[in-house]
DNA sequence: CGCCGGTTTGACCCGCGTCAAGTTGGGTGG
DNA sequence: CCACCCAACTTGACGCGGGTCAAACCGGCG
C-alpha cells in the first residue's frame, strides 16, 4: 500500500488518456507523501504559494471562494481519483482555496517531481494537461448551469455529475452513492440558499426521482433525472465509455 | 506582415511565460493560415470535431451554449491576442461553439503543429498549458460571480475584466475601449436579460461611473467599479504587471 | 438527557424576468 | 436628400423564483 497514491493516479490517467507501461512505470516511482486531513480543514487556502499538488485518494473535497459580504460559491467538488489543484504546477499562487469536505486521504507530489516526470515522459505532461482541461471543461458546464438554468434543474445536473463521476472510480455502482454533503454545502454550489436545496430534493423525492437516506443517495429514476438536470456526460470527457446514458430508462 | 499571428501569438506567451530566444524563433516558424470571418459566424461549432486551434490577431469572438429551452449562455469573451479554442489540442471535439462576435482576422495551426512544436519546447508547452489553466482561472471567476454576486456587480466585474484584458494588449489606454458588444449578448454572458443589464448600465452612466457612446466605453471612475464588481485583476495572472490596481482613484 | 449541526417548514419580500410598446440612429434604396 | 427599415436600445407594468428571517424538529453524541 505504499504506492497508493501512485497508483489511484495511474487509475484515473488511464481513465481519459493513453498511456504505455513505461509511463505507468515512471507514474509509479513518482515520490508521494500521504497524509489525513480533518473535515472542513482547509488543505490549501486562497493566496497561499504552493510547490506541490495532491492526488485524492480517499474522501470528499471541495474548492470555494468567498464574495465581500462573505457569502461562499464552492466552484468544484472532487472525488477519489481526482487532481484537485494540478493547475498549481504553473499557477504557484492560489486564486481560491480548497478544503477537506469529509475527513480525507490525499497524496501529496512536488511539482519538481511532477515537472521532470513531464519532461521526461511527454505522454504523462498530455495526460496531466488533459485532466486540467477537462476541469476547466466542468466550469464550462457549471457557467451555462448557474447563469441559465433553473435552481431545479442546476440540483439536478450536480447530482447527474457526481453519480457518473463516481460511478467512473468505481464508487456508484446502479445509481446508488455516498454523498456526504449537507444542503448548505450543495447550496454553496449551486448558487442557491439551504432553504431552495431542500425544498428542491424534497420534490424529487415526492416524484420518486430519488431517496436520500442520512448520506446514502439513491437515483431512482435516472433518465427523468438527466433531462431535468439536461445533463450530458460528454463534458467529462471519459475515455473509456462509463456507459450511463444507456442506462435502461426507468421513468414515464 | 505573412507573420502576423506568430507575432500576436510570441507577445502574448511573453506576457505570461518567460520564453527564451529559441522558443521565440521556433514559435515564429509555426506555420499558419490567416482567415477573416463575419460577424456572427460559427468559427468552430459545438459537436465538431477538429484538427487545429486559433490566434485571434484582430476583432472579439465568444464561445457560447444552448440549453434546451434555447436560452443562450456565454461562456467567454475573447481578445486580440486569445488563443479561444487551444483546449482543442487534447479534446478534440467541441463541447460549445466558438463565434466571431464582430468581423474578425483569425490564424489557424494544425494541432500536429503545435504538438511538435510542445515535444520540441517544453517551455512553450509549458506557455500553452498556463494559457489554457489561465482560461479555467476566468471560468472560476465568473461561477463565483453568476453564482453569489448581484447582477450589478457581474456587470461591473465583466466591464473591469475586458477593461484589464484589453489593456495588456494596448487596446484600453486609460480606461477607455471599443466594446462592440450588444446589451444581448452582455447580457447572455451575464446570465441577466436584455433590459436588466439596460438599466444596469444606465445606472452606472447616472452615477458618474463610465460612459458609452456607440460602442466606445469610457470608464471614468475605475475603484468604484472595482469595488462594486469585487475585482481583484490577480486570477488573470499576468506576468508583467499591468498595473491597474495602482490608477489614480477618481471617485468618490 | 441535553446540546448541536443539519434539516424542515412557513410567511413574507425583492431582484430580476417577462411582456409589450415605444424610440433612436445608422444604412439603404429610390 | 429624403423615406423607410431594422437592429439595438429604452421604458413601464406586472409576476415569480428564489432569498430572507425565524421558528421548530430531528438524530447522533458526549
Amino acid at each position: 500500500m505504499a504506492d497508493e497514491a501512485q497508483r489511484v493516479l495511474i487509475r484515473r490517467l488511464d481513465l481519459v488518456a493513453n498511456l504505455n507501461d513505461d509511463d505507468r512505470e515512471a507514474l509509479l516511482r513518482l515520490p508521494t507523501t500521504i497524509k489525513e486531513v480533518e473535515a472542513g480543514v482547509d488543505i490549501v487556502s486562497e493566496g497561499e504559494r504552493v510547490k506541490q499538488c495532491c492526488v485524492l485518494i480517499d474522501g470528499f473535497t471541495h474548492r470555494y471562494r468567498h464574495t465581500f459580504e462573505g457569502k461562499r460559491q464552492i466552484i468544484a467538488f472532487h472525488v477519489p481519483g481526482d487532481i484537485p489543484d494540478l493547475h498549481s504546477l504553473h499557477i504557484n499562487v492560489m486564486d481560491h482555496s480548497f478544503a477537506a469536505t469529509t475527513r480525507s486521504k490525499i497524496g501529496f507530489v512536488s511539482h519538481e517531481a511532477v515537472w521532470s516526470l513531464c519532461i521526461a515522459r511527454p505522454n504523462v505532461a498530455a495526460a496531466l494537461w488533459l485532466e486540467t482541461l477537462i476541469d476547466g471543461a466542468i466550469f464550462r458546464e457549471w457557467i451555462v448551469g448557474l447563469g441559465r438554468l433553473s435552481g431545479k434543474s442546476r440540483t439536478a445536473h450536480l447530482l447527474c455529475e457526481l453519480a457518473m463521476r463516481l460511478r467512473s472510480v468505481g464508487m456508484a455502482p446502479d445509481h446508488v452513492y455516498r454523498l456526504p454533503l449537507t444542503q448548505h454545502e450543495l447550496a454553496d454550489a449551486l448558487g442557491l440558499t439551504v432553504v431552495t436545496v431542500n425544498r428542491v430534493l424534497q420534490e424529487f423525492k415526492l416524484e420518486g426521482l430519488l431517496d436520500r437516506d442520512r448520506s446514502r443517495m439513491t437515483i431512482k429514476n435516472w433518465s427523468t433525472l438527466v433531462r431535468i438536470g439536461e445533463f450530458d456526460p460528454d463534458y467529462l470527457h471519459f475515455r473509456v465509455d462509463v456507459d450511463m446514458k444507456a442506462t435502461p430508462p426507468t421513468g414515464h
